[in-house]
DNA sequence: CCCGTTTTGCTACTTAGGTAGCATTCCTAA
DNA sequence: TTAGGAATGCTACCTAAGTAGCAAAACGGG
């Protein structure tokens, strides 16, 4: 990797943190580094190249990023994942799973590292045991795909509404605030369902004094009555 | 193992022809063999305890089984997975994950083999290239979920059933039946909804000329139609 | 062979959610 | 500073899908 001693030892700090990577030996570490190369994607930056996740691995350092898919036949996104830190993708092409139709879209300013999937296949082939913590990885994300499905099956726009505040409200400040930075069009492809309706639960939520918004930000002012949506009206 | 030779026999062939354990020695085989202690579950065998698969970890040698979730606040079910020959459950137990409530039933008569969790987590230990064809095989898992889920938020009824029948079809036979013995509530457990709308767009495909239906079995009749369903009415 | 259970077919009703469209507010880049 | 584009709020409408309930048909164990 061609670039400065302090990038470098960021990376390096970033994935020895990571769980992925905690049973990888130090100079293995390096050598992955050694076939990275870093990149910067700013915010809105969209990977709508499906077989690019094909040929290159990716290591979210820090940012945020959107997984998801496209429906034409009804005009409408589907978010599967939000990427973190220490995220991967895509663990598909690793496998030879083929591509499967997902696009990318980074939600914040992300840095990311690349790496060839060929010479990622080679750098695990020589630490074999990173397939446990990649197995980890995945038992994990799929336990997530799990949930999601189980509430888009069977639960109502509300609860799943909810659900989604309640799962990502900042508990640690005192004000509460769920979701930052994310529009109804956003929310609305995290559940399933259209900004419309987004917005219609949001102002019903707004006028049982759950919630106060603002521009792309909302505020949670009744936590126990938004427990309650997700735990249904009968507890 | 306590049993005939020509059992074992049996468990190692099918066992062998597995990709799960396509890496493993002979000697390892065995070993495995050693631990595992085979059960026959009845059709209908039901598993309704969670905390069973955190103990003991199963192989499936032959039969059906549908992994479903209850949902006690609309009493409904929905099927996550349908599992057949050569699958394995349930990996979260292995990673430690926590109980995930999920519900087994033997749609058919079913052998298992049964493995206690800690003594397979000794046994992968031992044998740690295994954890590259179960990653392998989760993501396979994951890749089937990310479709799911996209087919129940994104489409509607008649699309998803259709997309059911299709790809349970066996294409084999000259008479194109699809999902053979199952019940309207099992379809509708298996694309998320109840039995009365499965049976309404059922009745309609019927008078549009695509399948034919006798108790629990459903003819396709025509692939043509069927195929259109599933790619929209504009193409 | 018969009785109880399961499966299926169908009617009628209700409603949540999807859609279209528009006005207002807010932001930001030229 | 301003023009254009997001983001939001809201109305009205429509339809797919969920629900309740019942009856006929098919099955299967005793």
């Amino acid at each position: 990797m061609n670039i400065g001693l302090e990038k470098y030892r960021h990376y390096y700090e970033t994935l020895i943190e990571s769980e992925l990577f905690s049973n990888v030996t130090h100079n293995s570490l390096n050598q992955l580094l050694e076939i990275a190369t870093a990149q910067n994607w700013p915010k809105k930056t969209c990977i709508l190249d499906t077989s690019h996740t094909l040929y290159t691995f990716h290591i979210l350092i820090t940012g945020k990023i959107k997984v998801y898919h496209f429906d034409s036949a009804n005009d409408r996104l589907l978010t599967l994942f939000l990427l973190q830190d220490n995220d991967v993708f895509d663990i598909f092409s690793l496998m030879g799973c083929g591509t499967h139709k997902v696009y990318y879209e980074a939600l914040e300013n992300t840095e990311v590292l690349n790496i060839p999937v060929s010479k990622m296949k080679d750098w695990m082939k020589d630490n074999p045991l990173v397939h446990k913590s990649f197995l980890a990885y995945t038992a994990q994300k799929m336990n997530i795909l799990e949930r999601y499905i189980i509430n888009v099956a069977l639960e109502d726009i509300p609860t799943r509404l909810a659900r989604l505040l309640y799962n990502n409200m900042d508990k640690s400040s005192a004000h509460y605030q769920s979701i930052c930075g994310l529009s109804h069009v956003e929310l609305g492809a995290l559940i399933g369902t259209t900004r419309a309706v987004v917005n219609r639960h949001i102002q019903n939520f707004k006028e049982e004094g759950i919630l106060e918004v603002s521009r792309k930000q909302i505020t949670i002012t009744n936590v126990k009555l938004l427990e309650e949506k997700i735990l249904g009206k009968n507890v």
